[in-house]
DNA sequence: TACCGCCGATTACAGGTTTTTCACAAGTCG
DNA sequence: CGACTTGTGAAAAACCTGTAATCGGCGGTA
């Protein structure tokens, strides 16, 4: 039984993201994600270690700043998360900093 | 009953796509596909686990960029996937990508 | 402890958009 | 002619999106 050396010492796989290719893939292999998870995934993977705000994502995903208790960032995070999730079981990637915003890390 | 070894452990037979012979067989038998099917088919297996947007599929096969609101491309899609999932029932082959293209990938 | 308010996480839902599929007319070629 | 292919239009189905509603954890306070 053959297993990709990224999985073989550390039972994680690896994710890769291909902003012109319009994908996500996990160990080859393209995640089905919509365009704004997508694009949500881009910005954070774009940022990572870094502190993004919801008015930064919000502004780089949908051009605006988001109005008032606008929690649609927090619902794509919630979605991208569940993806990502079932792809890499085991890896955290995207942490939330309370009255901030979320923060990318591939490493923990 | 006789079954190929190659649908006897796992109930899904092979595919195998020639380009050279236009010719695509499923267990060593030639599907019925018209040149378009193929050309397009050709196109998608040559691009394994790649999300091809409908532009390229359609320069692809067509020779030229779709014009506005053409849904060739979707519609020989489906006629392809037709054939493919009468041959080879229980096999999804040919993945949509929402807003952006369809992906080959034959391992699932 | 019990209660409350605050936030983030998740689920539900309605509207809109995109894809899938079917039917048909026109074209090809023996 | 007869069988088949091709591209288009349109209805039906599937999916995406944004918002609202619900859930759940945590801290403060009495």
């Amino acid at each position: 039984m053959e297993v990709s050396s990224a999985t073989e010492k550390t039972g994680l796989g690896k994710l890769e993201v291909r902003p012109e290719e319009h994908a996500a893939l996990v160990d080859g292999r393209p995640l089905s994600l919509t365009v704004r998870e997508l694009q949500l995934l881009v910005t954070l993977w774009s940022n990572p270690q870094r502190i993004l705000t919801r008015d930064e994502l919000h502004t780089s995903v949908w051009g605006t700043p988001p109005r008032r208790d606008d929690r649609s960032v927090d619902v794509y995070v919630s979605r991208l998360r569940a993806k990502l999730g079932a792809a890499l079981p085991d890896q955290k990637l995207i942490y939330t900093h309370n009255g901030i915003g979320y923060r990318f890390s591939p490493d923990g």
